[in-house]
DNA sequence: TGTACATCAGTGAACGCGCGTTCACTGATGTAC
DNA sequence: TGTACATCAGTGAACGCGCGTTCACTGATGTAC
């Protein structure tokens, strides 16, 4: 069965699902510590392979790092560009990303635990790849920016100012309903307030060219 | 010569110094690591005392952590309420704010880089010490923008809101001056942007009752 | 001021442990004919 | 389809090393009289 393609590649499919283990074992150990107190054979005990393996996908623990940036922000492109292009009117977007940020951490918590941990951590490749990605995201948001009719007569460094602003606004979200636990009321009370703090942003750039 | 009190308390003077010259060591190493990857013995061997002597000041790393964020933010509070209370006109207060987190991380960049790391860190105690002082300084700047007159039709929720957007804004000013390094170039261009963000906070501040 | 005892900051040897990395290996998968 | 050889992901033993912590200690400082 399956008598096409299939048979070539079955070691190569082998490896990355070793490789999956190892970034999946990584990630979990990492809700309790930071990357720079993980070790290489806790790494590949909790995977279930021999410690040696390890460098068969990974040069070490920096590279297993980087790794993991590139698997949780990589694909969070589209998704977040989708979202702030599909709404119009500025309350439904700021109650969008709010809640865009809000359900990346209800079904990714290890990920976004590990993205603010690491953003000023210890290890600097891990460090410099995750800064990188969040500019990624302001070039990206300031383009979107640029193609609302509101912003027009904006100068060029006034939007990257605010695409930032509205990056770190949703990254500060992420970590605080992080830290505010499983609690549905402490998590509403930060949504809350995140959308306050957004609103309070828009208005200020409404008023901007006055 | 000093014949006064002095004499009693030698013993006590000299701990206080050992002590000192531990939390200062950890805090220079902790310019390249984070400190829940940071060893016992790298501290005292810093510090040039036996392994053993660390027990007679901190029960582990975690304790000394915490020390250190008293140490670098519990005397900041003074400093930055003055500040506040200083200036009137909202331009003038906007490049105060800057300037004053400008000089904190050109005067103490290690226990700034220290918070930033530490703040999203490994260590609960730590991260929550952190969290404790920064919320201390939220409640802080809420009550002095409580005193002024554009501010005194605010909610009470609404205005906490603000000083804690205000906190972290900093926060995040002090974090990319550290990462633009000591290029005086580079760091006007991230304090021209933290003053124009600033700006665009109080300009939605100013049309929030509207 | 002098003496006798108590305190306690810092020492140094010793411990068991888990770490990262090396190496030669095994055996399933892939490839050439 | 079958055979002979190459590749290479994962193994397991071994290494030297620095770690955190224990313990009994030393000797300067503090205290009581």
């Amino acid at each position: 069965m399956s008598h096409t393609i299939g048979g070539t590649g079955v070691r190569q499919a082998r490896k990355q699902r070793t490789r999956q283990s190892l970034l999946d074992a990584a990630l979990v150990l990492l809700e309790e510590q930071s990357l720079s107190s993980l070790g290489l054979r806790e790494v590949t005990r909790a995977a279930g392979i021999a410690p040696t393996a390890f460098y068969r996908h990974f040069r070490d623990m920096a590279d297993l790092g980087v790794a993991l940036v590139e698997e949780s922000l990589g694909s969070l492109h589209t998704t977040v560009r989708a979202n702030l292009a599909a709404t119009v009117d500025s309350e439904q977007r700021i109650a969008g990303a709010v809640e865009l940020v809000a359900r990346l951490v209800r079904e990714h918590p290890a990920y976004v635990r590990f993205l603010a941990r690491e953003r000023h951590g210890g290890v600097r490749p891990v460090r410099d790849a995750i800064g990188g990605e969040l500019d990624r995201f302001a070039v990206e948001a300031a383009a979107e920016l640029a193609r609302l009719p509101e912003a027009s007569q904006w100068r060029r460094d006034d939007l990257l100012m605010l695409a930032r602003l509205y990056v770190d606004l949703m990254v500060t979200t992420a970590s605080a309903l992080l830290a505010a636990g499983p609690d549905a009321a402490a998590r509403e009370r930060v949504e809350g307030e995140a959308r306050r703090r957004l609103r309070l942003v828009a208005l200020g750039s409404r008023h901007w060219l006055d």
